[in-house]
DNA sequence: CGGAATCCTAAGAGATACTG
DNA sequence: CAGTATCTCTTAGGATTCCG
């Protein structure tokens, strides 16, 4: 993990190599990102919670990206001193501010998936095709 | 690269972790499908115009995001036969419909990275003390 | 319960050089 | 001009196991 040189204040142009607006991009793009950020648009989750919401990710993982996360800003971590432990994970508010923009990547991602998928097939198909000849 | 096994016909549910639309939020995951998708949104491209625009990119990374892309149905690829050579690439309306939700990102990842990039600075001082403590 | 530690590999990504 | 061909290498991501 790199952190982003000096002090950048103004809205930056993400085409610029670099830009630190890179760096951000690069968090988006995370596997992981999305998924948590918009499981926790539903309010503060616990750790096993979130795990269970976002079907697949191995734990270290899940922490990984809930750290960087964290780092971030997006999200706060609160650790209750008991036993059992319980940390409990609730987004700031910069982290709201992108639950839209990720949701709305999201719900393109749901809606979007059959044609896509035709595509591929179509695609695959017609190179397979090519080949053969 | 996999296909998506089978066909595919209702919106997904992208906490599924066997839902195909998790092979959609890889794609724009991608570090790149981001950038060439909202270049493509002022119309059609040459191959050294996108790689002019998206600062930073290989040639070969630029390739093999912009074929990925083809494939998903995303975008054109139209090859003229001529000397030189020329191609252009041309965002499909599938591929228009999905400039929306990526432009958001784009902004916001603009707009926040003042934010972002202080509280990375102030998250690594303070794991820096704690360190040190 | 919520991780941390360890190990592993698949592949994304880049540099470089060359070609139809 | 628009790629392709290699090679290398980092690292995201995952499986497993153990700990406070």
């Amino acid at each position: 993990m790199e952190t982003l040189r000096g002090v950048f204040d103004g809205p930056g142009d993400a085409f610029d190599p670099d830009c630190p607006t890179r760096a951000v991009l690069d968090r988006i793009g995370d596997k992981w990102t999305v998924l948590v950020v918009v499981a926790l648009a539903d309010g503060p989750m616990r750790f096993s919670a979130l795990r269970a919401r976002v079907g697949g990710v191995a734990p270290k993982v899940l922490t990984q990206t809930l750290r960087a996360l964290e780092r971030d800003g997006l999200l706060t971590r609160e650790v209750f001193a008991q036993v059992p432990p319980k940390v409990v994970y609730e987004p700031t508010p910069l982290g709201r501010s992108l639950e839209a923009p990720l949701e709305a990547v999201r719900h393109w991602a749901e809606h979007n998936i059959a044609d896509v998928a035709a595509n591929r097939a179509a695609y695959d198909e017609r190179a397979l095709a090519a080949a053969q000849a």
